[in-house]
DNA sequence: CCAGCTTATATTGTTGACAATCTGAGCATA
DNA sequence: TATGCTCAGATTGTCAACAATATAAGCTGG
């Protein structure tokens, strides 16, 4: 099976290594996103620090940032927890990125080199020859991500960057691993980013933001489905 | 001179208190906020303790959740800076609360109840009135804020209303604090304003945004030609 | 048997000391 | 004089102990 390149997101936030804080921020984000602390679990302070090896300080520093992030809520005096993504904050969060990556197509369709197009051409291709050769099977999840955040760079603006990919990106993979049975269809999710590219080869902001729009909110849509589905069947 | 309620901001971040380091947090923000500390300041830490009275771990978790907010920037080693708002920067931050506005109007006009856009309209009532006795003197800041606040608020999206309201408009604060000789002439804001609530009282959420979205596109461009000239100004 | 208080335990919030790293002044050298 | 090195001072990062608060078990009285 083709490996797709993916480590993107990680070598992104190039802070955290120096810093012992840093490290335990990176393996807690990852075990949060990865499910290994569930969803609403407590995060006990001491026993965390004595599984990460460090102290108490730096593992309350790495709650905190991931509150910002909303990886982890927290409540004064009684203590941080995974956050629990329900559907309805999962709707939420789709709507914030509806408009947020809209944009950043846009500015894409703006500011992105003729290079940069180029590159991201050649990524389609790698994708949908994963897609031939594995039978429409999962390229989705991290290979997705790889597309969306080449355009999302591409559009030169820093702080949209850091929103989508420091932040709400996160939050988006501890969904996707906890629904993992959920697999969308990627054949269409291959024409809207055929798509995409056109319109940011014609240096069509408008269209790049509305065709960026449509396929985010068709992604919610088929993920409102799925999930008030198999919670249906679930409680049957 | 009529007070405008809008302390909405402040009581919107309601657990800034039972904590020390939730107290910190709201003073450095404030300290920040409104130019005590010059932007690019270093934050020096023992310093900062002093001054608020408390240890340096509740306050280092302060500057942490700031770096979150993105009022203060921090390198590793080499300390926490007060963030330095450009017009680069400040054109960034613009686009994404074009577009998260613009968002929070388009839900605002599907989910606002009646009652709620009643009270935006008296609301505006109240700006109008104001704007009518002082000669359009700036009722701007503080009471435009309030009128977007609404709205946010109207959305019903928690997500959207919290990086707006806790996270966006600090960073607009600090800059207008910075440059408080810069208002805009509030009569066509007010003219924008009337039409965001028809559209609203319409429920027709595709208009609503793009008024919403042309009225923040305005202010941007007001800010960037405001910029530009009083750079060039300052040149000579 | 249950409601409400009391108390013991566990957990979070805070502090001050210690270690690691950076900054800048002073000196040596080309 | 300019460049690079060395070493003190200052600052950030980390730690372990202490204080304040919440949780939960046990007890008492109804």
């Amino acid at each position: 099976m083709q490996q797709i390149p993916s480590d993107i997101i990680e070598s992104a936030n190039e802070f955290e290594d120096s810093t012992l804080s840093g490290r335990t921020t990176a393996a807690l984000r990852e075990a949060i996103v990865k499910g290994e602390l569930a969803p609403g679990e407590k995060l006990n302070e001491p026993r965390l620090a004595e599984q990460f090896q460090v102290s108490r300080g730096p593992l309350r520093e790495a709650i905190r940032r991931l509150v910002a992030m909303r990886l982890v809520t927290h409540v004064p005096h009684q203590g941080a927890s995974v956050a629990t993504l329900n559907l309805a904050s999962i709707m939420e969060l789709y709507d914030v990125r509806e408009v947020l990556e809209g944009k950043a197509a846009a500015l894409a369709a703006e500011n992105m080199s003729d290079e940069d197009i180029s590159q991201l051409k050649e990524l389609l291709n790698v994708h949908r020859r994963h897609y031939q050769e594995n039978m429409g099977e999962h390229m989705q999840a991290e290979g997705d991500f790889d597309f969306h955040y080449q355009i999302i760079k591409g559009s030169g603006n820093q702080m949209l960057t850091n929103q989508l990919c420091n932040e709400l990106y996160h939050l988006i993979r501890m969904f996707r691993f906890q629904t993992s049975r959920f697999k969308s269809r990627s054949d269409r999710a291959l024409i809207e980013h055929e798509q995409l590219i056109y319109a940011i080869e014609q240096r069509n902001p408008q269209l790049a933001e509305m065709i960026m729009r449509h396929h985010i909110m068709r992604a919610k849509e088929s993920i409102k489905a799925f999930m008030t589905e198999t919670k249906q069947s679930e409680q049957e």
